[in-house]
DNA sequence: ACTCCACAGGAATAACCGGGCG
DNA sequence: CGCCCGGTTATTCCTGTGGAGT
């Protein structure tokens, strides 16, 4: 990303400049740091072992289904389980493969299966000799790659774990394309003669489960586990355990701590985004030569974090929510008459035809779902009956998000 | 008690859009 | 390439409604 390293730059800037910074290791601070010991995951993190135990013994784990909110830990857990296996295979005479693949990364459930398949050792060039199995980076069906996968496993006698992280990502790709490839793979041991072949998905989404089919339910999560959200008393002590290490002594308050896991509890106990947190808190109070991360830059760093939020989220919106968003904003008293009379003036400035009514009534709810604006029906007799929209968005944010929008400029 | 405003929001239907398939 | 299909977006038409004013 350029805007870190333009962050970083200024940052080393700064402190060439008057030697004074709070942040001594910027990587502890990052999403992909790994941390040596994850706190209050011990339960979990003994549970996955235990599942997949059996591999050291050379017998077939069950297929392993992981849910939990983001910045539970899931991730971190499981690379940290199959780190301690795999620094104990030397001492093992069975073959073990334990492969890690995250479905963000791969877009389809083709390239999925190929870096499967080259962790396995199976080249994605074609070989000096023609009998050996290759997986070309395009091309085959999904089918033959997945059948070329099973053959190299039963071959090699591998016992094999296959993680798919984010595996909630899948599922749409899944029901488009081959429909029962993930059923043929959580069932593939019933093909296998030599080695196994275990599945453990990650899913952030909680309601996962509810869009597959049944059959691959039962057989996906053989085994479940829960990681539930870190409470805000568990989050300052992960807080202060990456303090130690990310900031230099005594440079962050006592009670900026507290308020940064406070915030952090009360969202989602996520503790990605209490780090993030902190993080930026650092960022402001060196960029300002403070000497310590205070309270008020936990509070401007939070700040700061809502308003890329709403900026993101703006900038997802079509041309005619943003319209809309804007009417409210601009509307005085907030009646959906007005708001529509000012999204039709919008409209006619910029030359678009206008939607009717009822769509506008239609969007408006849509975006109060989402949190951007808030509605209230309201009853005023004989002036009848409507609903009244405020914003929680200041004007501010919406102009800085679109005024390099060519379209809007005609509305300012 | 009745009226009547200014919409909300349901139902049916049409227009549109992107992807798969012969 | 046209065709069809499923999904989304938008329109049309509609019925329903809380309460101030009478």
């Amino acid at each position: 990303m350029v805007s870190m390293f333009d962050d970083h730059l200024k940052n080393l800037l700064n402190s060439i400049k008057n030697g004074k910074t709070l942040i001594k290791d910027r990587n502890v601070l990052h999403f992909s740091y790994f941390p040596d010991n994850i706190l209050h995951r011990q339960d979990e993190q003994e549970k996955v072992l235990q599942s997949l135990s059996p591999i050291l013994k050379g017998s077939r784990p069950s297929n392993l289904l992981i849910y939990g909110k983001p910045g539970t830990g899931k991730t971190l857990v499981v690379k940290k389980i199959l780190k301690l296996i795999i620094d104990n295979i030397k001492t093992n005479k069975f073959p073990i493969k334990l492969v890690y693949t995250n479905s963000k990364d791969e877009m389809t459930l083709y390239g999925l299966l190929v870096s499967l398949g080259s962790q396995l050792g199976i080249k994605s060039k074609k070989p000096l000799q023609n009998n050996e199995d290759w997986i070309p980076k395009t091309g085959l069906s999904i089918s033959m790659v997945f059948n070329i996968i099973i053959k190299t496993i039963i071959k090699n006698n591998f016992n094999t774990v296959f993680v798919i992280d984010e595996i909630d990502n899948l599922a749409d790709l899944i029901s488009k394309t081959g429909k029962d490839i993930l059923y043929q793979l959580t069932r593939a041991n019933e093909r296998i003669i030599h080695g196994s072949l275990t599945i453990i998905g990650i899913s952030n989404d909680l309601t996962f489960k509810e869009r597959l089919d049944p059959r691959v339910i039962s057989s996906l999560s053989e085994e479940e586990i829960i990681f539930p959200n870190y409470n805000v008393h568990q989050l300052k002590e992960i807080l202060i355990e990456r303090i130690k290490q990310a900031f230099i002594p005594n440079s962050v308050e006592d009670s900026a701590l507290n308020l940064c896991s406070a915030l952090a509890g009360r969202e989602h106990g996520d503790a990605r985004r209490a780090i993030d947190l902190l993080r930026v808190a650092g960022e402001i109070a060196e960029r300002e030569q403070s000497n310590m991360v205070k309270q008020y830059h936990i509070k401007s760093a939070y700040k700061k974090m809502e308003e890329d939020k709403e900026v993101t989220a703006i900038k997802s919106y079509s041309l005619h929510e943003k319209l809309l968003i804007l009417s409210v904003l601009k509307a005085k008293k907030f009646y959906t008459g007005e708001i529509y009379a000012i999204y039709k003036e919008f409209c006619k400035k910029i030359s678009q035809k206008e939607l009717t009514q009822r769509r506008v009534t239609q969007i408006l709810s849509e975006l109060e779902l989402s949190g951007m604006i808030n509605g209230r029906i309201i009853s005023q007799g004989i002036h009848g009956r409507t609903k009244k929209y405020t914003s929680s968005i200041s004007y501010q944010t919406i102009i800085n998000t679109l005024k390099n929008d060519t379209i809007f400029c005609d509305i300012l």
